[in-house]
DNA sequence: CTGAAAGCGCTTACAG
DNA sequence: CTGAAAGCGCTTACAG
């Protein structure tokens, strides 16, 4: 019932391996050839079926992207969504599609990659996560797959990802609380399995270190990248007999579970605590206070990996490549106040 | 080199046809074969070909996704994260992969519709937004294919769609407004082409004159679903000599918008100024003071959405659905006055 | 510059 | 219950 390229090439009066290297662009072919099947080609409505030029070229011009474990939980934070829209924005100029999968538990997280590449339904793989040990990683890696990593992987050095500084990025917010007088300085961190959680602590801990100033094991905790890990953060916290009087907190909305809390409780940011979150969301400078926050490109994060992953798609890098994007601490009123004591 | 129907017919000494029977679950097969080969195909590691598999089924498994055109601004928004996050679970559930596009003008977004389905890329189409006479609407329609629609058409009565009743949820936005002793109640409305700045904004007008109040045309502010735009209707209305004293706001973004240009220029909340939006994210109750707003349960919206077209796919679907999704108003301090003048 | 032919990896009537 | 054969809509050496 569609029109196929049969039905052009009868009506153009040439065979079927003509048309298709007019749709190809091939070089040898004849002008005017060209132009009569191009113009019959539109008059019949003709497009080409996508899975059988794939099955044949190989090639499905799709990237792929796995959306972290908990989908559910993980996009109300505001990092996927501008990850993805990076993607999108990138990958529709490059004229790929983006597929989306996702799997209940890491089982079928593992079992959806699989489908994708052995079922050769996509060209690439956007890893939005970099999990210690990850078996997605290790697969990939063993199909010789091409595979962007957004993160870094601890396991191999020979992998394509781009990344924040994290470990830089976390010393610098600890840096900046130190210079604020602060000498009893928190951790809020994340799941402990991911690659982020530890190099923002060791960010934190290595800026403390160099200041001399003492890193409480409780002052360190970790949760989830969720507002209620925040939220008990806070209480633990302020039940400590000798306190921090300011917090690294790995996340913004996490920060704003703390701060939640604190508002709750009758406390005040920054003089009862001072504050710095991660990723500068864009509700960071509408809070009460606006919260202080390290920028981290996500955006620019989600178009680079897509850019590197075509790239490689096309066979334009060979090399092994770890691309940074550039961190900016924000200050504002959460962390802003000199302390004396 | 990959693995193939036929490597596994031929190591277990049985036909291709055999093979791919097994595959689908036929039911006239032995199920001493039947264990056989997948045996077999464990051993060998197989995988389907997705694609050889669509190009003879006709039929992808996959759902397609039309992002609204600027992407990149809807993203800021959190009603695209939270529908998308809806559908990829409901998807995901139900075996279905999703793929998602979009153009860069509308052009391009209905070239990608395009290609997406006489390329025989997907078997269903979700559609994320409402416009007048949407032109991709026209197509999916005119060709037949599944679509459902998020949001509502005025121009065809006769396609699936899920929508929340917005008129009526704006009307109890404005209601409740009114039950708090205001009579100067402006609107901040979306594009004027989108359908769903059209229901609120009539849900709104019917409240007034129900009440016989007054609905001032300067008090209705056109924008974007941006902060910008409230920023840009907040300092339009403190200007006006009459100015309204309470605003019924499209969207929570735009809403927050409206917030901090109040707190920038000394304003208070709800003293001055009475804010109610829509969408209930979940920073509507962090901010200072939390928002009232109505939730229109967004990822519902898209759960329902992927449900309602997979059903449709697969046939069981044959007559015209709207289904409504409730909404449900959250008064919080944004809205919590009683006017006495 | 163009055509005939083989083939990509699967499914599905048609026979038996 | 199972196999042989045709075909899905394209691409691409191989000839000419």
């Amino acid at each position: 019932m569609a029109v196929t390229i049969i039905d052009v090439a009868k009506r153009a009066g040439v065979s079927p391996s003509t048309v298709s290297r007019v749709i190809s662009g091939h070089p040898r072919i004849s002008p005017s050839t060209s132009s009569k099947v191009k113009e019959i080609m539109e008059e019949m409505g003709y497009h080409p079926n996508v899975m059988a030029k794939s099955l044949v070229s190989k090639t499905t011009n799709t990237v792929g992207i796995v959306l972290p474990r908990p989908a559910e939980e993980l996009f109300q934070n505001m990092f996927f969504p501008e990850v993805i829209r990076g993607i999108v924005t990138q990958s529709t100029r490059s004229k790929y599609d983006l597929m989306i999968t996702t799997g209940i538990n890491e089982r079928e997280e593992l079992e959806a990659v699989t489908r994708l590449v052995k079922g050769r339904r996509v060209d690439g793989i956007l890893l939005l996560h970099s999990r210690r040990q990850d078996p997605i990683i290790q697969f990939l890696r063993d199909q010789n797959f091409p595979f962007v990593l957004v993160g870094r992987s601890e396991d191999y050095a020979d992998i394509l990802s781009v990344d924040n500084n994290n470990r830089l990025a976390s010393y610098d917010a600890t840096r900046h609380l130190i210079a604020q007088g602060h000498k009893r300085i928190g951790f809020v961190s994340g799941p402990p399995n991911l690659i982020v959680s530890q190099d923002r602590l060791d960010g934190y801990r290595e800026a403390l270190a160099e200041a001399g100033l003492e890193s409480h094991p409780s002052w360190i905790v970790e949760g989830e990248f969720l507002q209620e890990s925040g939220y008990r953060a806070m209480s633990f916290f302020m039940n400590l007999p000798e306190r921090p009087t300011a917090l690294v907190v790995i996340d913004d909305i996490v920060a704003f579970g703390v701060l939640r809390g604190l508002t709750e409780l009758g406390y005040k940011v920054p003089v009862d605590l001072s504050l710095v979150g991660f990723n500068n969301i864009q509700m960071a400078e509408l809070s009460t206070p606006p919260l202080s926050s390290v920028d981290i490109s996500i955006y620019q994060l989600g178009y680079t990996a897509s850019q590197l992953l075509i790239r490689r798609i096309k066979g334009e890098i060979e090399t092994q490549t770890n691309m940074v994007i550039p961190h900016r601490l924000i200050v504002r009123e959460s962390s802003l106040l000199q302390r004396r004591d």
